[in-house]
DNA sequence: GTCAGATATCACCAGTCGGTGACATAAGCA
DNA sequence: TGCTTATGTCACCGACTGGTGATATCTGAC
């Protein structure tokens, strides 16, 4: 939780401004993580991260700001959490939208934080949750943006309708995996489990992308 | 929320167990299809029922005893909410799956009782919830069931994968799009923003069934 | 030294929660 | 009539929540 490894100083250890928000955040997020958003208030992340509710009030503004200052961090977890898939310039559209997906259900699988915040996302229509959600959404969105432009997809296919139900089943599958390990029958706990959802995944984009023009009777 | 329209009757409408524990349910269902779990509290319901919470108690054992009678009620919903599809012989089973995910997107829709059971599957892990899932899910499969029996999917196919991933696309696009409206930059208000949907749904179980000549029109 | 301001802590508020025991009132039966 | 039982009501408990004003304590500049 609290993270201060060199503090070679002799200094009282409190009255440091600047660590005892970090703390805060901290708490904030690890609590975010561990018991779900509805264990997220005021009272448990100052009494966990060691100091006075006061200073979430002084320091975020309240329970809002705090979140609010979750989502600005949310912007680095793309980049530091989701592995880049392995580009190669020789890649198909749809082989680089699935090494993308299959990095994204990586990545979310070992990510509590971004499970418990997209859980919050469908559960809460509130203002602040709403204000997370877009952070979050930026930040997808850029991470996506390495596929496009490099690449376009094939005509005559509607790409958005298809990235949206295939991130939308992953996003879903996950947090089902997370609460209850299975799905509608199937199972999504080891390893075994999520290649097949993967398998499938790539199946369907080679489908609807790679064969677009090699099967034009499937059209 | 309460319903006595009708009160014609001098009597003095208490001391009737059976309907006080069906206002009881009714205000349960309808707090939360309109305010989330989050909300769903034994004060609450007693309050919109009009009653003391103490009759919570005695009628249902308390909140879990209460999320557990919603669960049994929603045995029912399945089949009075979602309009059965048109299934003709000569349907194929892509046809045939595809009329009913269609269903199921348009049932889920304009529920929100069943939206925000949806929510709390995926937002908590706890037993009751639990329960619920599994009272949910057992009814859905009944229905599912229609399909199953009659034919078979193609062999070669991982129809378990497939269906677990349509599904949970669906669940988790009209969650998204009843909170904000939008998911990953495609909208999800209008009928034709559900069409656009739709659309691709049936595009992908043809693509993957391989019945391209049973629907040409979609393509 | 002294003093201002930043940092942190304490004490308290009103409100809600889940939960429970005691009490009132009605209905049905002797 | 009285008695039992079911139904409904009231008052209270401890714990927790978000929020705020007053106060203590430390730091750094003068």
């Amino acid at each position: 939780m609290t993270d201060n490894p060199p503090l070679p100083m002799p200094a009282p250890r409190g009255r440091d401004r600047t660590a005892t928000r970090a703390a805060i955040l901290a708490s904030a997020k690890a609590i975010l993580a561990a018991k779900g958003f509805a264990a997220l208030g005021v009272n448990i992340v100052a009494r966990d991260a060691g100091c006075d509710k006061q200073l979430v009030y002084r320091y975020f503004g309240g329970l809002e700001g705090l979140v609010d200052a979750i989502g600005e961090d949310l912007a680095n977890w793309v980049v530091t959490r989701i592995a880049p898939p392995p580009i190669s310039d020789n890649d198909s559209y749809g082989t680089r939208l699935t090494l993308l997906l299959h990095s994204y259900i990586d990545g979310l699988r070992d990510d509590p934080l971004m499970r418990a915040i997209l859980a919050w996302e469908v559960s809460d229509g509130s203002p602040h949750v709403q204000r997370l959600t877009a952070a979050r959404s930026r930040a997808m969105g850029q991470w996506m943006g390495r596929l496009r432009g490099t690449l376009t997809p094939p005509t005559g296919l509607d790409a958005a309708a298809l990235n949206a139900i295939l991130i939308a089943a992953i996003q879903h599958l996950v947090l089902a995996g997370g609460v209850a390990g299975v799905f509608v029958g199937v199972p999504l706990q080891a390893e075994a489990d999520w290649d097949r959802i993967k398998h499938m995944v790539a199946r369907i984009i080679a489908a609807m992308h790679g064969d677009q023009g090699q099967s034009p009777e499937l059209a």
